[in-house]
DNA sequence: CCTGGCATTGCACAAATGTGCAACGCGCTA
DNA sequence: TAGCGCGTTGCACATTTGTGCAATGCCAGG
């Protein structure tokens, strides 16, 4: 088929039109919803296109309705579990509503959030999905007043400019607080990790706030960066000094494994029996037979869904800097003793 | 800053040139790495570009070049612990040699991989890279003959338009059946997925003529999907029989944790004391603790690195049905006894 | 002081597409 | 058969950028 065409390089619409014999407005007019063309030359330019390869360049449509169908994504680890979830869900309901996802991995040095905001410009993304690291107020606001999306996920700090979606991390901590005291733990740790992120600090405060209402004083071990491995060194901390802990709120499910296998593996101690635990997020891992871990389920969902909804209304100004917060509900599960 | 400009629309490079007194070509050079600029035009049009918020538009550019300076990545399962380390990899070398990644999900419907090449032609992106599906053949010829790099990952099947870059499955599958049986494992089993993927099935083989070679006879469990689910269900299965395996080979390390937990919470062995356990992948799960799983490790950073080797020679054609094979390595942990 | 050379600048065109406007042709009606 | 109207088509211009070419201006050397 397009084996007809030797040069190596793409087909535009002039070579259409010069094969099917019309003008290249008809060529256009063919691919563009709407617009009039009498279903004869609409037959012969398809077949055209057809044979030569052609495909329209969404580059060149993009000049004109200053609407490139692209979105950004910015994130910083992307293969841990609960980023490439969420990867996932949004990726899908952005090609469900005609938009394509570019990816921009910020792992690595830090200023790169920034040069993620340049790219976004430079492709004149419709919107930018910031899903992790904190961006330079100055470039989110040449986004907004550029006609772009600017959506902030998981960051408490209250700018006024940008869209954020945020989940209820103070409430679920709070909730974890009262399971853990209502199947009678009264020493009670908290692992957390050294990244100092908004969400994972609101879970940190939540869980100490309620415990404080509760006449309990809780402290936060931080024993490296949010992952297994702070959890296991967490748990190795916590667990060999001589008051050991009744109970652990881990603020991450993969801080969460760690601990507990710090627990079993280490000290072959036994969950729930002899420990507690919560975690959040419900990453794939908690559901399995060696954690069933009881933990806060993050509304990956609903935040991919409300994205969605955000880039359908037309103008970004609306929007800007409204702010939604959804859910994340306990998941009950194995690592709490029933009362 | 940038609050300047009350319109809720990118700048132009004509734009800028109005405001810093110069012709739009100035503004063009002062972007244009090796034009020739005087240092005072330069730096007026700098700063009415930093007043204004300008970003040069890079869909535009593309349309002079043709290099979009966008690569695609097309896969499913990405929320996946291989396939988003991969991903994580990819992205960050594509944008170390300046480029962006466009991710394109494939999740879901089957001939949805056809919308993704269609996609990657529309975008007009420099290269397209399989990360996992069966593309149609017509449509990779067209991207070929557009100009694009076609770059089939893990895709055995021997196509000699695209580039291929795969890993030594059979190989390193034979090398995992003489792990065991020098650890003295006769009664094997091969756990693996109803996904019938080129790299499964490649190492299904192997091991499997590695056995019959040693006259051993190894029957394969397809217990679901790839995943975590599969491998504990086939646990199930294969345990509760009144001959139970020795020893298991895994295809992925998450049929291997799943298989893990069956033969652990299902029946109380203790592995590799009552069962031994061979995984591939060395995802980060086969390093917990819990799990503390030998297997293969996949070369992802050499994957990564040889894509951008490729992106970097300028001529698609001279590579056109190159292959690559990369090692995966065998990793020693617990799961098989020592002789 | 004049002239050659060089760095710089602007004009105009190129890239691929969408679209308003005018013209064209066809069919139907009076 | 003439005329009206409507569907279709092509021209030309718009979108934003890079670049060849010619012109300009400046500096230095003779």
């Amino acid at each position: 088929m397009s084996e007809l065409r030797p040069g190596r390089s793409f087909v535009s619409a002039q070579q259409v039109a010069e094969l099917a014999g019309v003008s290249r407005s008809a060529v256009s007019r063919t691919f563009t919803d709407g617009a009039s063309v009498s279903e004869t030359t609409r037959k012969k330019v398809l077949e055209a296109a057809e044979q030569l390869g052609y495909h329209v360049n969404h580059l060149a449509r993009s000049l004109i309705h200053e609407n490139s169908g692209i979105v950004c994504l910015i994130g910083a680890d992307i293969n841990t579990p609960y980023h490439s979830r969420l990867l996932d869900a949004i990726t899908r309901r952005l090609q469900a509503i005609n938009r394509v996802a570019m990816v921009i991995n910020t792992s690595g040095d830090s200023d790169s959030v920034e040069a993620a905001l340049r790219q976004t410009l430079n492709y004149r993304a419709n919107a930018t999905v910031v899903l992790s690291g904190t961006p330079p107020a100055s470039l989110i606001n040449t986004c907004i007043n550029s006609g772009q999306h600017v959506i902030l996920i998981n960051r408490d700090d209250h700018l006024d400019g940008p869209e954020s979606i945020t989940v209820d991390n103070g409430v679920a901590a709070r909730e974890a607080f009262h399971m853990l005291h209502r199947a009678g733990c009264r020493r009670i740790a908290v692992v957390s990790s050294q990244a100092g992120t908004p969400s994972l600090v609101a879970r940190e405060r939540g869980f100490q706030l309620a415990a404080n209402e509760a006449g309990l004083d809780v402290s936060v071990t931080r024993a490296g960066p949010t992952g297994y491995g702070a959890g296991f060194e967490a748990g190795r901390l916590l667990l060999s000094g001589s008051e050991r802990p009744e109970a652990a709120f881990c603020v991450t499910d993969l801080l969460a494994c760690g601990f507990m296998d710090a627990a079993r593996v280490e000290f072959g101690m036994n969950v729930p029996e002899d420990l507690c635990v919560v975690g959040f997020d419900d990453i794939e891992q908690a559901s399995w037979a060696s954690y069933q871990l009881t933990t806060f389920r993050q509304p990956i969902a609903q935040i991919a869904e409300h994205i969605t909804t955000l880039l359908e209304r037309e103008d970004p100004a609306s929007v800007s800097g409204g702010r939604a917060c959804f859910h994340a509900a306990p998941v009950w599960r194995r690592t709490v003793r029933p009362k």
